[in-house]
DNA sequence: AGACAGGGGAGTG
DNA sequence: CACTCCCCTGTC
C-alpha cells in the first residue's frame, strides 16, 4: 500500500460531489474507476493510502499539487462561501477524463446520481472490458467508437439518451478529444455544444471537470435555486446567472460553484 | 396504484 | 422565450 500527504484534501466530498459516478465503497476503500484503470483510496488525516495507480497518476487526479489554499481564497468571497467552505473543505475537482466524462454528464439529463451512476456501470459491462483486482471484477469505460450498438445502449437504461449516446460516440474520436482539449475555454465550450445532447449544462460540467476551465460554471436547477436565493432575487434567466457568477468569483468560479452544490445538496439532505 | 420529479436538450409555436 | 416531450427509476 503506497501513502501520500494530502494537506487541504477531503477524499469522501471530492468524491460524493457529483463529479465521477463509478465508484464502489468496500471495506474501508473507495474502488474508483476512471476510463481503463481502476484504484482504490482511503483516507485518514493527511494521510492517503492508495494503491492501483502511480503517484503521479493520483497526485494529477486529484490535483494534490496545487496550492489548494490560494484556490479556496479566491473562491471565499462572502458569508455563503464561507459556510460552504467550512462543509466541503477539501473538496477538490477531479481531473477525469474527458471521453468518459462526456457519456457521464450526457447520462446526467433529466436525472439523479444514482442512476447515472448504474447507466454508466452497465454501459461498462456491456462495451468494455473486464477487469480484475483485488479479486473482485470491475470493467474498464469502453474508448469512443465502441459505443455503437443502440439496443444495448438502451440495455442500459439510458432511456432518451440513448440516440445522444450513439452519435457522440460516433462523433468523437481520439483525434476529435485532442483537438478540443487544446481549445481555450469558449472555444472548447462550443465544439462540445455541437455534438447532440450537450446544451450549456453539460458542456460546462465537461470543460470544468475534464478539460481544466476552471472558470466553467455549470447552472443546473441546485446552483440556479441557489443562486436565486443566496445572491439574485426574482427569476434570472440562465444567462444571467452564468454572467453574475464569471463576475463575481472571477476565474475560479468553477470551484464555487462546486462547492455551492456539494454544500447545498449535502444540507438538503440533512433537513431530511 | 398512479403520479411525479430527478444535475437537460431539442424541437415547435 | 415558453412549452412539451423524450426514458426510466425511486418515491410519496
Amino acid at each position: 500500500m503506497k501513502t501520500i500527504i494530502a494537506e487541504d484534501f477531503n477524499l469522501p466530498h471530492t468524491l460524493a460531489s457529483g463529479q465521477i459516478f463509478r465508484i464502489i465503497k468496500h471495506d474501508n476503500f473507495f474502488y474508483i474507476l476512471t476510463n481503463d484503470e481502476v484504484f482504490k483510496a482511503k483516507q485518514q488525516g493527511n494521510k492517503l493510502y492508495f494503491d492501483g495507480v502511480s503517484r503521479k497518476f493520483l497526485t494529477n487526479f486529484f490535483r494534490l499539487d496545487e496550492d489548494h489554499a490560494f484556490t479556496i481564497s479566491r473562491i471565499n468571497k462572502d458569508a455563503h462561501m464561507e459556510r460552504a467552505i467550512a462543509y466541503c473543505h477539501g473538496l477538490r475537482i477531479i481531473r477525469q477524463d474527458p471521453w468518459e466524462c462526456t457519456i457521464s454528464f450526457l447520462c446526467s439529463s433529466a436525472s439523479n446520481i444514482p442512476k447515472i451512476q448504474m447507466n454508466l456501470f452497465n454501459l461498462s459491462k456491456l462495451f468494455g472490458k473486464k477487469l480484475e483486482y483485488d479479486g473482485m471484477a470491475f470493467y474498464t469505460f469502453p474508448q469512443p467508437g465502441k459505443i455503437n450498438n443502440i439496443q444495448k445502449i438502451r440495455a442500459a437504461k439510458t432511456g432518451f439518451r440513448a440516440a445522444y449516446i450513439k452519435k457522440v460516440n460516433s462523433f468523437l474520436n481520439e483525434e476529435a478529444i485532442a483537438r478540443i482539449v487544446e481549445l481555450p475555454y469558449p472555444l472548447a465550450k462550443q465544439s462540445l455544444m455541437r455534438l447532440p445532447g450537450i446544451g450549456e449544462k453539460i458542456a460546462d460540467c465537461v470543460s470544468l471537470f475534464s478539460l481544466d476551465h476552471l472558470q466553467a460554471f455549470p447552472v443546473d436547477t441546485w446552483i440556479r435555486k441557489s443562486m436565486q436565493e443566496l445572491y439574485l432575487h426574482g427569476n434570472p434567466k440562465e444567462k444571467e446567472i452564468a454572467t453574475f457568477a464569471q463576475d463575481y468569483f472571477g476565474e475560479l468560479a468553477g470551484y464555487a460553484q462546486q462547492y455551492l452544490f456539494h454544500y447545498m445538496r449535502m444540507i438538503g439532505k440533512e433537513k431530511k
